[in-house]
DNA sequence: ACATTAAGTGATT
DNA sequence: AATCACTTAATGT
């Protein structure tokens, strides 16, 4: 397990913090489909992902889920992040996509981690960085992209995370994580079809093409 | 064979 | 693009 996160993290963090998130952290392997964390807990640990697919999705108001974005291996989490240096609590859902083993750190170590290891610093800046980038896109497609471009890019984006273009997804799943309704999905995904960017059995839908 | 669940369709707003 | 009210098709028991 340990050689899992050296493997992971050796180009990215130095030895002597290497060894400190050894010494501190501890291995959490978690099923698919498990929420791990949900709105308003308390974060006690920051992930290391080390394999699998993390989905980070937030509410609005009338309890209706949207995707934010996914967390793979290499990644952590932004909003732990946060929330530890505000000592907040957690104001997003992470929900296990596929099973995921993740390396736990006490955010207590954080502080001190910051000050004194620079690898730390500049991993933080990054996953700052490349999580706001994730978001402006996201935001992108949701505010000038129609809805046959957002399917479109979401099975993309989930053929890339579980490392395969075929999907197991109902119609009704995906209209749910893009908070619209099943029908208007499936008039869509007959389109798609039509334009030969993917392929669908009942359960199922391959991603033919890539491009947009 | 029957019930359940996924997906398709036309009409309406 | 959303919703309703069906219909049709695929699967499980």
């Amino acid at each position: 397990m340990e050689k899992l996160l050296r493997e992971q993290y050796k180009y990215i963090f130095e030895e002597d913090l290497l060894k400190e998130i050894v010494k501190e952290g501890q291995v959490r392997k978690v099923d698919q489909g498990v929420c791990m964390i949900d709105m308003g807990d308390e974060l006690t640990h920051m992930p290391l992902i080390l394999s699998g697919a993390i989905k980070i999705v937030d509410e609005d108001k009338e309890g209706h889920e949207y995707l934010l974005y996914y967390l793979e291996k290499g990644d952590s989490c932004a909003m732990t992040m946060n929330c530890c240096i505000g000592g907040k609590k957690s104001e997003i859902r992470a929900i296990s996509e596929t099973p995921v083993l993740i390396y736990m750190i006490p955010i207590q170590r954080m502080d001190d981690w910051l000050v004194r290891f620079k690898s730390w610093r500049a991993f933080v800046l990054d996953s700052y960085n490349s999580r706001l980038k994730e978001m402006l896109e996201t935001i992108d497609t949701l505010a000038f992209h129609n809805m046959e471009q957002r399917i479109y890019k979401y099975l993309k984006d989930r053929a890339m995370v579980l490392n395969s273009p075929e999907l197991e997804i109902t119609h009704a799943k995906i209209a749910n994580d893009l908070n619209t309704s099943r029908v208007v999905v499936s008039r869509l995904i007959k389109k798609l079809i039509l334009d030969n960017k993917i392929a669908t059995n009942r359960n199922h839908v391959k991603v033919l093409a890539f491009s947009a």
